[in-house]
RNA sequence: GCCGUUGUAGCUCAGUGGUAGAGCACUUCCUUGGUAAGGAAGAGGUCAAGAGUUCAAUUCUCUUCAACGGCUCCA
């Protein structure tokens, strides 16, 4: 006999070879019904397998996270069933589950997927999850794996194979499919009711974008039609707030082929933003005492190979423009130009820190493929700054660029983002990073103990560094879920010394300064394609493009409209009046849906009282009110840059 | 850059081997109204660009450009 331990701590004995789903029968067949794999001893397995010494188990379910990717992966392995009775000599690289569903990477021999093959294969996913075909689990010899797949003449397999030891091989088979695969899986394809295989992409292999391009799969499942109808719907609602579309409904920006692809025509709506974020930018950095300057877009190519850019970089900047011998480049990023300001005047550490702040015009020759609306562009505007420091302000002067995000991420009421703590991947210095490897450990040891005496969560990544330093990156995911760097602190033991920069100390010794870069509002492009996500084009107050519509009942208010107009200019508040002949229910609606924050409903009653009635987008009528406290009222919620 | 898909009016989309249509938006006129769509008329398109096949191409083929979904990349 064995001893299961279970979630609540209750501890049941159960013949040896028992499986989580024998368990789960003894609690009840209404639970084991809806057990698709099972938590033990901390590891995620079959709920088939059986269990022979004592352990503690959790079942699992669809509502666990682990029990939707062993649901998913399972899906994987059912359309590639269906892929191989289709496409007869198809070859497997991996299948994964993922976020939001599973994809498969294959080999189809030159043959191209379309469409329709995509409905094909969900009809027959259908047909084979119907017959409840049982996933086996088999334990095979390495040899074993490779006579089997070399048999098939699957290469990608056997690289597969390449990388696992003998013992601990392991074989799926459901119905007419097996596959290389650690596990687990569902019990039986009868748990798959509602599959959608939702696209066809090419994926490198491994990859690396030099090796052959397989094609790729994407699909979700779930364990009703409902689930899936629901999923599909939430997705559609998604699309509803992208910021491309949000941002041409908008008048936000534009983007024009003669112009160039990435380059960003900001509207008069999107430059009003723009405005509202430099200003509080300024404001803030003003306060943390940054200095503003000004540099050019452009920079000697000498100036690049001191900042050690141009060989990391070269590929993803416009082309140098040569005059008189002269190779000038657009730049890509501010810190050379910073540099050079730094290094422009003797500097004492009585100067230190110095804190340069510019919203900075940057060009990236990004590749094609990568560009996406506001958020990955050619040409950027960036709420950067250096700080020129000692190592003994370093801690102080990191710490402080952290507060100032939070400060931000407060304002605009940012809360799903991940702290990414990006370090060097030894295996790349030289290549990808400064070969400077002890510096590297000190500087990242340095960052990691401000992170953690201020009780900052965060992740640690390798290999995400920046070239010349560890970094702390902001992730946020767009509408449609892809992940974003929104802003970012890294530290920098390379420049410094590149650029010969140095302050005199205390003891009249020449040393390096420490700099920080730092972008916390990132860029305004990336800043507001994600603000139009987040706030779905409902902007606050302080940043809507247009404050205040009035909206007359008829042509005869117009001259009080006018009036009540001049006031609210006159109180710096941005207002328009709907001067069309159009009913009252048409103007309130066409200015709910344009996102206005307040309407103000002006007739003969607003008129004879020398009044205005308000309307709050979204919330309705708030009554009748006096125009004086009205602007009173708005002036604070703007002035205090209150939320939504 | 690579794989795949798409490109018709400002927007969302029909449609056709014989040079185009709807709804919304826009303009004008009528209407002057009380908290989410009043009515009528009108204007607007080298059917992404170029080449080929054809008596004839927006439609078929190819190339280019761009956008989209991924991959790769992101100082």
């Amino acid at each position: 006999m064995i001893k299961i331990t279970l979630p609540d701590g209750a501890v049941r004995e159960f013949e040896a070879g028992t499986t989580a789903l024998q368990v789960a029968r003894s609690i009840s067949e209404g639970l084991a019904r809806k057990v698709i794999a099972a938590s033990v001893n901390g590891e995620v397995w079959d709920a088939t397998r059986p269990i022979s010494q004592d352990a503690t188990l959790k079942l699992l379910t669809w509502n666990d996270p682990e029990g939707k990717s062993t649901f998913w992966h399972s899906s994987a392995h059912l359309m590639a069933e269906a892929v191989e009775s289709i496409f007869p000599g198809v070859k497997f690289w991996v299948g994964p589950a993922v976020d939001n569903g599973f994809y498969y990477d294959m080999d189809l021999g030159g043959r191209q997927i379309t469409e329709e093959d995509l409905r094909r294969l969900e009809t027959r996913m259908s047909e084979l999850a119907g017959k409840n075909s049982i996933y086996i689990r088999k334990s095979v010899s390495k040899a074993d794996a490779i006579n089997y797949f070399t048999e098939k003449g699957d290469e990608y397999k056997l690289d597969l194979l390449q990388n696992l030891k003998d013992g601990e091989i392991s074989f799926y088979t459901q119905g007419n499919f097996t596959d290389l695969c650690r596990g687990p899986h569902i019990p039986d394809t009868g748990f798959i009711k509602a599959i959608k295989l939702t696209n066809i992409a090419g994926a490198y292999w491994k990859g690396d974008e030099k090796n052959k391009q397989l094609t790729r799969i994407y699909g979700v499942s779930y364990p009703s039609k409902k689930e899936l109808d629901e999923y599909l719907h939430m997705v559609e609602e998604a699309k509803k707030r992208d910021h491309r579309k949000l941002g041409r409904e908008m008048g936000i920006y534009t983007m024009d082929d003669d112009v160039g692809p990435g380059l960003v025509l900001w509207m008069p709506n999107g430059t009003i933003i723009i405005e509202e974020l430099e200003k509080l930018a300024k404001e803030t950095e003003r306060d943390a005492g940054y200095q503003r300057v000004v540099t050019p877009h452009i920079g000697k190519e000498n100036l690049y190979l001191t900042s050690g850019h141009l060989p990391y970089y070269q590929d993803s900047m416009y082309p140098p423009m040569e005059l008189d011998g002269v190779k000038y480049y657009l730049k890509a990023m501010n810190c050379p130009h910073h540099h050079k300001i730094f290094a422009a005047e003797p500097r004492s550490y009585k100067d230190l820190p110095l804190r340069l702040a510019e919203y900075g015009t940057c060009y990236r020759y990004e590749q094609s493929g990568e560009l996406f609306g506001l958020m990955r562009v050619r040409c950027l505007h960036m709420n950067d700054a250096h700080i020129y420091c000692s190592k003994e302000q370093f801690a102080q002067e990191f710490q402080a660029v952290n507060a100032m995000y939070l400060k931000y991420f407060k304002i605009f009421g940012i809360d799903k983002y991940v702290m990414r703590f990006s370090l060097h991947d030894p295996a790349e210095l030289g290549k990808k990073y400064i070969n400077e490897p002890e510096l590297w450990l000190e500087t990242e040891a340095m960052v990691r103990k401000v992170l953690q005496e201020t009780g900052t969560p965060y992740i640690e990544v390798s290999g995400e560094g920046a070239f010349y330093g560890p970094k702390i990156d902001v992730q946020i995911w767009s509408a449609i879920g892809r992940e974003f760097t929104l802003a970012t602190n890294q530290v920098d033991f390379t420049q410094g010394k590149r650029f010969k920069l140095e302050y005199t100390r205390p003891d009249n010794h020449p040393e390096t300064p420490l700099i920080i870069h730092r972008a916390p509002l990132g860029t305004h492009e990336r800043f507001i394609g994600f603000l139009l996500e987040h706030y779905a084009g409902k902007f606050p107050l302080w940043l809507a493009p247009q404050q205040v519509k009035l909206l007359p009942i008829s042509d005869k208010f117009l001259p009080y409209a006018q009036t009540v107009l001049e006031s609210l200019k006159k109180a710096d508040i941005r207002a328009g009046i709907d001067e069309r002949s159009e009913k009252i229910g048409k103007k309130i609606r066409d200015t709910e849906l344009a996102r206005v924050p307040y309407m103000l409903i002006i007739g003969e009653k607003e008129m004879n009282d020398q009044k205005i009635s308000v309307r709050r987008q979204g919330k309705g009528d708030l009554g009748i009110q006096d125009l004086e406290s009205f602007i009173r009222d708005v002036k604070t919620e703007i002035t205090l840059r209150s939320g939504v």
